[in-house]
DNA sequence: TTGCATTTTTAAGTATACTTAAATTTTGTT
DNA sequence: AACAAAATTTAAGTATACTTAAAAATGCAA
């Protein structure tokens, strides 16, 4: 299975499970920046091969099969994400584009020894779950940050960093795991968050929140 | 550069200084298991780009950018190896095809993060010189076995293994790293080692007995 | 429900990295 | 030096993964 391909299946499953989008041929073009008419090649092809379905016009889904791929890659990059932090002090900023291009060329051989190593980590250096070797994600209480309760404080315990420019965000304004936040205000009409630490007060658009996931006080 | 290239770049390199062999048309093939004509192709490609000399029916070899390329995989390949022996305790025997993928996914940060880590280490757990960020190999006091003295017991400090068929060899025959062999006679007519070690002797054929470094006493 | 903007697909073309088979050049032997 | 064998190149073709531009389908809004 190619690099492509790979990337493909990634693309699909992090669309409809982590970003909360639907998997359109132009969202996955996007987020793999390549034309429309290259994900509908692709989307032919893999669907030929039984790991997605697709029908002309319609939105692309994962097959059990596609869904295996998926995870199976997921968990490649999110294990050398915290080996690369754990081992060798690689910053949570830094992890991700490594992880990108290690996660497509590791025997299953060698995942299993990063795995032991880290004795079978949970969860990698942004919080995002690591699916075990059967594909399942551990259980987990975090609950994306416009799903809180205002007035309420709560530690952050997940931040996805799809693009650069929200990554850049998050560094920039000392958003980082484990610091914990007041929500002031959940604003209904664009779902955009008010939350306050330190003595900053700042306002995150609803893609932003979005990709902050806190602990569910339950 | 795509893994083809440097995989190209890297054969020439190796059939050269490694291999003892000249970087022919039939000689690249074999070692990258592509057909002739693909040699040619990539050749007259890389030629373009200033990485190789090629002339038609001619031997191929690297210009000095070529030499950098082909070094800075080595190098990559080589330091993947320590890695993985000294921080996830894969056998000897098994590092090499790992690294072979992951030499074409290492950006050169992440490569100087594992150089440190490992401290600067000079040679890979087969004893292969590994050459540093400027492409100097180390000094190195090793030599080919057929170029031994006859009689005398030697300490091997490199066992190269091109070829799965050689690393079986080695293992069947219990020739590791650090084993004292004797060398018994280097037979002229063929160029093939008898050694000695334990009670076992054996009669190694000239392809092997290169392929076979130990420390010259000087 | 018509019409237009958006989305998606189709069509045609490109680069890379191969393949096989035929043609050509080189090399080694006599 | 001629010739056959071996090595190498050329020619033609393939698969993958894209591209742009044009065509078609969808869907929303008046």
């Amino acid at each position: 299975m190619s690099v492509s391909t790979e990337n493909f299946l990634k693309s699909i499953y992090q669309l409809k499970h982590d970003f909360g989008a639907k998997a359109s041929s132009s969202n996955v073009a996007s987020q793999l920046n390549i034309s429309h008419a290259a994900v509908t090649d692709m989307a032919k092809k893999l669907s030929a091969r039984g790991f997605i379905i697709y029908r002309k016009y319609k939105e692309i889904s994962l097959t059990q099969a596609g869904t295996e791929r998926a995870l199976s890659i997921i968990r490649r990059h999110r294990l050398w994400e915290t080996f690369l932090s754990h081992v060798l002090s690689l910053q949570p900023d830094d992890v991700h584009k490594e992880a990108e291009m290690l996660e497509h060329q590791t025997s299953d051989y060698l995942l299993q020894k990063i795995d032991e190593y880290l004795e079978f980590p949970r969860f990698d250096p942004h919080g995002d779950p690591i699916p075990d070797i059967n594909g399942n994600l551990p259980l987990n209480d975090a609950i994306p940050l416009n799903e809180a309760k205002t007035g309420k404080i709560y530690p952050i315990c997940r931040l996805q960093h799809n693009e650069d420019q929200i990554q850049n965000f998050f560094s920039k304004n000392g958003i980082k795991l484990g610091l914990e936040i007041l929500v002031e205000d959940i604003l209904e009409h664009d779902g955009s968050v008010i939350i306050k630490f330190g003595n900053k007060q700042i306002i995150l658009n609803s893609k932003i929140s979005q990709c902050i996931h806190v602990k569910s006080m339950i």
